[in-house]
DNA sequence: AACTACCACAACCGCGTTCTA
DNA sequence: GTAGAACGCGGTTGTGGTAGT
């Protein structure tokens, strides 16, 4: 109990069956309102935003409480995350029964596990290109939405493509209009890569990330790192999420070309001074993922293809 | 068995917006 | 038009459960 200036109590902490059978009596009598009259009428020691909370978040009709994320609601909270922003009531009103809160303590808790990934990069072998050493760190946990590259199953449902790979130049080339275009489309823009000899490793001669269109060349000569540099293959945002949170969406004014471009890549490919991807490692995208983080083949195993969307 | 790290969830807090007198 | 109340939302923190060591 917390003693106001006014000489009344307000409780704060867990709520008892007492307590909720009390506020949902009033929401049978008044409907979901007048919060505040709750304490204003001695009925119980909460605050009114305390008792909307807990209707609104445990009480109310049809919430799933107890019950996990599916695959199909982590899909469509990753994509309006991608589109709104972190809007978490509004794209909880895209999932029935869940919360503005459910889809924000599901994030959160991804975020962090992408945190703690990011913060302990473990170098997982050094390789050499043209006598120069290159160390790999481990890449993040992806988005659930990469399903498919691990299946190399088509993914028509996804939409729309952000881009397409320019087969003669190795490249991601963007698609003009970009609906959601502060989110790189990881499935369908690495389903395409199935099978296509794909540099893992960034040359010490590239920067670890390009511009998925073809970069200028100001932007190549700018890119050009020193010699024996380590390379980091963690993006310049403290984490994924923040890299891609920190991508806005576009003003009225740029399109979606200029937007695509301030895009980070997720250091699939390097650069080089001739704007082509140097072909140091080309690996197939099955052993590709061979290195990646077991927890997140784990993570990218347990989901289904997406074609079922 | 004890300890630790991680996860999921509940609840609070601060702030901005909307409503109302 | 305005000030205060009420409400809604997003960020953050606290806690209990559980799996791993």
């Amino acid at each position: 109990m917390e003693r106001q200036s006014d000489g009344t109590y307000i409780k704060k902490g867990p709520w008892t069956a007492e307590e909720d059978e009390v506020l949902i009596n009033h929401v049978n009598r008044n409907g979901p309102r007048d919060w505040s009259s709750i304490r204003s009428k001695g009925l119980l020691p909460r605050t009114g935003k305390s008792c909307r909370l807990r209707w609104v978040n445990k009480l109310r009709p049809n919430l799933k409480t107890g019950c996990k994320f599916s695959v199909e609601e982590e899909r469509v909270v990753i994509e309006l995350q991608a589109e709104f922003g972190n809007k978490w009531a509004k794209i909880a009103t895209y999932l029935p029964g869940r919360t503005d809160n459910d889809v924000k303590n599901f994030w959160s808790t991804r975020r962090k596990r992408l945190e703690r990934i990011l913060h302990k990069p473990s170098p997982l072998k050094s390789q050499t290109t043209k006598g120069k050493n290159v160390v790999v760190h481990q890449l993040p946990k992806v988005p659930s939405c990469s399903s498919t590259i691990m299946e190399a199953t088509p993914c028509h449902s996804f939409q729309p493509n952000y881009a397409y790979l320019d087969s003669e130049e190795l490249r991601m080339v963007p698609l003009p209009d970009l609906e959601k275009p502060n989110l790189i489309n990881l499935e369908t823009d690495l389903h395409i890569l199935e099978g296509t000899p794909i540099q893992r490793v960034a040359s010490i001669d590239s920067s670890p990330y390009c511009p998925l269109s073809q970069p200028s060349q100001s932007q190549l000569d700018s890119s050009v790192l020193p010699q024996n540099q380590e390379i980091n293959l963690e993006p310049t945002g403290s984490n994924l999420f923040d890299m891609f949170e920190q991508q806005e969406a576009p003003p009225e004014s740029e399109s979606g070309q200029e937007f695509f471009n301030r895009l980070p890549s997720l250091g699939f490919m390097g650069k080089t001074p001739t704007g082509l991807v140097e072909s140091t490692s080309t690996e197939t995208l099955n052993n590709f993922f061979e290195d990646f983080p077991p927890e997140m083949i784990d993570y990218l195993e347990a989901l289904p293809s997406s074609s079922g969307l």
